[in-house]
Parts: C-alpha cells; structure tokens; sequence
DNA sequence: AAGCTATATAACCATAGCGACATGTACACG
DNA sequence: CGTGTACATGTCGCTATGGTTATATAGCTT
C-alpha cells in the first residue's frame, strides 16, 4: 500500500486530480489535457483508485473518473501542527519589522 | 530541484521535521531517534536543507537543524481547494441521514 | 460474428531513490 | 600535532517508479 503523501510526489497526479476537481471525466479526456499516453494515464489513474483518491463508474465502454478528497484529510491532518508555526514566524517578523528603525541604508551590502 | 511534495513524500523526512518541530536538533540526537544510519540522517536533511525545510546552525562540531515551515505553504495552497470538497461531502452525507427514514431493515444486504 | 472504440494490463527499459559501508573534513583537546 | 568526535560526501547495490510498445478485455455497432 502507498501513502497519500506518495501518491501526491507525482505531478501527473496532481494535475489529474486537479482535472477532477472540476467535473468528473472518462480517460481519454484525461490523456488529451496531459499530454500522456493512455497506458501511463491508466496507470496513475490505477494508483490514484487504490489510494481511494478516485472513484470510477463504468458507462458503456467509457469510464468515469470522480474525485475522493476524503483521503486528503491524512494530509491535512499532519499539516495542522505546522500551520501554527508559520504564522507564529510571520507575527516575529512584523514584530521585529516593527522595533526596527527607519533607516534602511544602515545595513546595506 | 525538487518539489516540496517529493521531499515530504520520504516517510522518514515528515519523521525529521516532527522531530524538529519540538525543538532544534543535532544530527545525532536524530540518528538515534530515527534508528537510521547516520550518512542516511544526513542525506535527508540535505535534501531537506535544498527544499528550505530546515536551516543549520554551525557549533563547533554540531550541527543544530531547525524547521522552516515556510515552504510547507506550497502544500497548504495546493490543498486548499480541495477543504471544501470533503467539506461539501459530508455536509451532502449529513442532508442525506436527515432525510432518511429510520427503517434501517429496509436496504439490508 | 466482425470490427471499432475505450480502457486496462503485461512486458520491458531507463532512471532515480534509499540504504549501508567507507572515507573525507572540520573542530576540540590533550 | 595527533587523536577523537560529529557530521558530510562518495560509491555501490537494490528496488521502485514512470514511461513506452504491444496485447488483452469489454462493450457498441452493423
């Protein structure tokens, strides 16, 4: 089994999901938008099902992929503790930015 | 170069910057927690350091690695518009129980 | 049933990633 | 100034991954 994180490391992958985003789609739209044989299409899409990223549903010869976000929540879930931090380092920033005094050629070069 | 979600698609990567997210850290006091050579400790932190996920600070011969979570924000803006599908998602799954009938018997199977 | 369409799977190749071991480098200390 | 400590870097082997080409499968269509 792969984690979430190591299905997103795949740009291709990203981008499908971004595709799907907008509106569920059969393969062959996937492979026009990226410019990749069907087969790698395929195989992603294959990667991004059995990380339940996506769902398909079968019409006639065509199949539908549709987007899963569910899944993402793992990554949303680590991410958490570290938001904090960034704004934590953002408000040292301005508050330093604020003691400072205005004299911007002091520590040129 | 590479992307912020290839470093982080290293389980032992994420293990380093949880580590480092209580405090800042000699290589070796990561070794040991990692259970993980030290030439490998330090190659994940190289590649972390190229992706600007830590910083090192020099004394004597320790080398004290901090977390920047700065870059994390690539991640936070990628998922971004996905929050609300899950959140539309389970919003739809919650509309759908109200409207339920409470026959559970009747879908069996 | 034959043939076309849409997609999946198989087989294969090239490359990259991660690990361990060995070695290089920088600093402290006697 | 040689030795130990703390870490980085080089090299190598293995495995995994992503791509391509060829082929299998499934469902219309006539």
């Amino acid at each position: 089994m792969v984690s979430t994180f190591e299905v997103l490391a795949e740009p291709r992958r990203r981008e499908i999901l971004d595709l799907l985003r907008a509106r569920e789609r059969p393969v062959g739209d996937l492979v026009e938008r990226l410019a990749l044989s069907q087969p790698a299409v395929s195989k992603h899409l294959r990667v991004l099902r059995e990380a339940g990223l996506v769902e398909v549903r079968t019409d006639a010869q065509r199949r539908w992929y549709r987007l899963r976000a569910e899944p993402l929540r793992e990554l949303e879930a680590w991410l958490a503790p570290y938001r904090r931090l960034w704004d934590e380092h953002l408000d040292a920033l301005e508050r330093h930015l604020d003691t400072m005094p205005d004299d911007p050629e002091e520590s040129g070069s």
